[in-house]
DNA sequence: GTCTATAAGTAGATAGAC
DNA sequence: GTCTATCTACTTATAGAC
């Protein structure tokens, strides 16, 4: 046969660990592409993140392209972003808490879930561009399977009489779409004079929203 | 006298009006820059925009450089956004109207404002990086004095025992982020099936949120 | 797996003729 | 005000030595 080879030891000898320098440039990229953009970050400056030589073209060794830098990263995204927001939930789930307290502590972990997290799903957002066939898959599992979750909770709360008799799905949408759209105005147009206290107006008027109480 | 100099007849013969290559090329950068970002687009594409041959470098002879084209384009771009801006108020300010049937406009002509000039938004937003010293006029005068004006009707008509008794600022920071948001995830991770039914429950939910009534 | 070297293309920007 | 021509720098990507 013309083909008797071994079965391809992946770590040979006087390489590092397997894969390592590849999980390396997933990361730098994952930083630099949510700073700079895409087009922002050049092949070189990943390779200096990682400790390869600028300009060697070692890069090319990892990924056919820097393309295929984007697109593996983004599915390594799309799932630990599912797993950072699963934890969100949890304190509004909790059916010991008392309900304006599960609420606010869930506006709280969201916002700054979101903060946190903005440049990823910056990320998510614009690699959904360049790979039309990811898009659907992140619409779905990152934001269609949040708000569903969500929804359940406020139904369970509804039918206890607890929070105002509406549409608990169209409540999750308004709720979770003001918090996103106040992390990215944030991060886009800049923060306010005293961010605390517009944090506690922001989130107590949700509160009181979704309970109609009066101040 | 060493400078008789002519007072500068900015149109000289064979030349088009005053500034028009000029407007143009501000023009093409809005819609260019939204599209595919400011590094996303070159000198050359931007001449080609406005009928200039591209790689001729004629661009330079309207603007310094690049940047310099950005800086002029939002500097022409915050004031034009004011603009818009207010037209969507008239919808909420007008008193004749019932209180769910203004919040109802309010919220639907905001949110075609938004979808229409969401580009525009985040152009104005990423060009702020590139000026800090434009970042806080864009927020005070795009993001902080519409959230005034709405409150100062949410406050009307809260004293008239309409809308629930919540701080009105905070109320406004709810809606207008809600709003933002929709249309950011919207353009950033794709539309739901059925969009209108989408769009009707959301606004609807925040109506209802809003008025002292249940549904 | 990383390096040197380099090809081939594109970007921003300038000089000078018309 | 636009053009031709050109420069420099940078970017993606490949070939081949080690």
């Amino acid at each position: 046969m013309a083909k008797p080879a071994a079965p391809r030891p992946t770590t040979g000898p006087g390489s590092k660990e397997r894969g390592k320098t590849r999980a390396l440039l997933i990361e730098a990229g994952l930083h630099l592409f949510s700073r700079k953009g895409f087009d922002g970050v050049s092949v070189a400056e990943l390779e200096a993140a990682v400790g390869l030589k600028a300009g060697s073209g070692s890069f090319y060794r990892h990924f056919s392209d820097k393309e295929a830098l984007l697109k593996a990263l983004m599915e390594q995204e799309i799932e630990s972003a599912r797993a950072r927001r699963s934890h969100e939930l949890d304190a509004l789930a909790d059916a010991d808490r008392d309900t304006r307290s599960a609420l606010l502590a869930q506006f709280r972990l969201t916002l700054r879930g979101m903060r946190d997290n903005l440049e990823r799903a910056n990320l998510l957002s614009r690699g959904a561009e360049h790979f039309p066939e990811l898009k659907a898959e992140v619409r779905q599992r990152l934001v269609q399977d949040a708000l569903e979750s969500i929804a359940r909770v406020y139904r369970q709360r509804i039918q206890a009489g607890e929070l105002i008799d509406v549409d608990p799905q169209a409540l999750a949408v308004v709720v979770q779409n003001a918090l996103y759209g106040y992390a990215v105005a944030e991060a886009g147009f800049g923060s306010p004079a005293d961010p605390q206290a517009e944090d506690d107006a922001f989130v107590n008027a949700m509160v009181s929203m979704l309970l109609r109480e009066g101040r």
